[in-house]
DNA sequence: CAGAGCTCCTGAGCGC
DNA sequence: TGCGCTCAGGAGCTCT
C-alpha cells in the first residue's frame, strides 16, 4: 500500500523526467480513475495537452504537478495542477512508446521530455536520462482503483510556507534524510501553494515544518483509538496502515488505546518512532509487501525484510517472542504483539 | 462536532 | 480446469 514513502520514491523517480516536459497526449481507458475530476474526461484532456509540467510536489501522500497550460502567460494566476493520488493499488510509470503494456493501464500520457537543463534556481538537471524531444509514456497502473488522476486549482497555504515536498528547487519542505534545513523559497508561484482538494490535510510526518505541539494537543483530547488518530490524515499525513503498525509496535502501544489516555512523553516518542521508520523506508525505496507498490521503472521497493509487525502474523515478536497477532479493526488488519503491546486502562 | 462505520473496487490466491 | 469465495485498505462520505 503506497503510503509516503512509496510516494516519494515515486515523485523522485518522476521529476527528473517530468519537470518541464510538455505533454502531447491523453489517453484515458477507465474513466473511473477520473473520478475526482469533476469536469468530466474530455475536459481533463483537453487541459492537459500541450501543456508543461513545472515540478512534482508531495504532501503525505497526496503528489501534483504544477501545470503552465498551453498558450497561458499567467500560470501563477490559472493555478492549476495536475494531482494524483495511489490509493490502494496505484503506481506511476514511466515508459519508452511501444513499451509492453501494463495489466490495469487506466490512463497513459505522452510527455515530450526537457532532457538535461538548468532550472530557473541556476541548479543542473538531469533530465532522468531523457534527452530533450523525447517521448515518455507516463502511465497511471491502478488495479483497485482506489487512486485518482484529477486537474485541481492550486491555492495558498494556510501557513504560508511550502505547499509540499520538492527536491529539484532548491528548497525543501520535508526534512526526508534528517539533515536538510529549508532554506529560501525560490520566486516559483507554486511554491507555497496546495491542491485545494489535499488543502485539509496535515503536513506530514516527515516536514520539518510540522508541529509536533499541536498534535500532542489534539491528541490530548481525542477519544479515539491511537491508531485511527495516526491514520488520520488531518492528524499527521503520510501514514496508512503499515507504518502505523509498525510505529505502534516500535512504541509498544495498542492500536486501540485511547489518544487521550496515553502520556505526552509517549505521543512524542510515537511521533519519533513514526519519523525513523518513514525516514528508513524512504532511504530503501520504500515498501513492496504485497507486490501492488512498484517505482516509476516497475521494480520494487526492499523494506518488506525490516518489517516487525506488519505481515508479521504468528512470527514471534523479536522483542519478547511472543508470536504476533493479526486482529480485525476497522475493515482491515492490525498486526501486534500481545505481551508488548497491551490495552491499558 | 466528534467518532464510528460504510463504500468504492478488482486481481490474486486458494479450496474444492 | 474452472468456479466461487476471500482478502487487501485510503479516504471521503454518511450516520449517530
Amino acid at each position: 500500500m503506497p503510503e509516503l514513502p512509496e510516494v516519494e520514491t515515486v515523485r523522485a523517480g518522476l521529476a527528473p523526467a517530468l519537470t518541464n516536459a510538455v505533454i502531447k497526449s491523453v489517453e484515458i481507458f477507465d474513466v473511473r480513475s477520473l473520478k475526482r475530476h469533476l469536469p468530466g474526461p474530455s475536459d481533463f484532456v483537453q487541459t492537459l495537452v500541450g501543456a508543461r509540467i513545472l515540478a512534482v510536489v508531495r504532501r503525505g501522500k497526496f503528489l501534483w504537478m504544477p501545470l503552465q497550460i498551453a498558450g497561458d502567460t499567467n500560470p501563477g494566476e490559472t493555478s492549476l495542477a495536475l494531482v494524483g493520488h495511489l490509493g490502494m493499488s496505484g503506481q506511476m510509470l514511466l515508459r519508452l512508446p511501444g513499451a509492453e503494456p501494463d495489466k490495469c493501464n487506466r490512463v497513459t500520457m505522452v510527455v515530450e521530455a526537457a532532457g538535461p537543463a538548468q532550472l530557473s534556481n541556476g541548479d543542473a538537471f538531469s533530465g532522468g536520462g531523457f534527452a530533450a524531444g523525447e517521448l515518455i509514456e507516463f502511465r497511471f497502473i491502478d488495479q483497485r482503483i482506489f487512486g485518482s488522476l484529477a486537474i485541481d486549482r492550486l491555492i495558498n497555504t494556510a501557513d504560508a510556507g511550502p505547499g509540499g515536498f520538492q527536491a529539484e528547487f532548491g528548497s525543501s519542505s520535508s526534512d526526508l534524510l534528517g539533515d536538510s534545513a529549508p532554506t529560501s523559497p525560490p520566486s516559483l508561484w507554486w511554491f507555497n501553494r496546495l491542491p485545494e482538494t489535499a488543502a485539509h490535510i496535515s503536513r506530514d510526518a516527515l516536514d520539518p515544518a510540522f508541529d509536533v505541539k499541536a498534535l500532542m494537543k489534539r491528541l490530548s483530547t481525542k477519544q479515539t483509538g491511537i491508531k485511527r488518530a495516526l491514520l488520520d490524515q488531518q492528524l499527521i499525513s503520510g501514514v496508512g496502515n503499515i507504518y502505523a503498525d509498525e510505529a505502534l509496535w516500535a512504541t509498544k502501544l495498542h492500536y486501540d488505546q485511547t489518544a487521550a489516555t496515553i502520556s505526552s512523553a509517549k505521543i512524542k516518542e510515537l511521533y519519533e518512532n513514526v519519523v525513523s521508520i518513514l525516514r528508513a523506508a524512504v532511504a530503501q525505496g520504500g515498501t513492496s509487501f504485497d507486490e501492488q507498490y512498484k517505482n516509476v521503472n516497475g521494480e520494487s521497493g526492499y523494506f518488506a525484510v525490516s518489517l516487525n509487525a506488519y505481515g508479521q502474523t504468528g512470527q514471534p515478536c523479536k522483542r519478547c517472542a511472543t508470536l504476533i497477532k493479526r486482529e480485525q479493526w476497522a475493515n482491515r488488519g492490525s498486526h501486534f504483539c500481545p505481551r508488548c503491546q497491551k490495552l491499558r486502562p
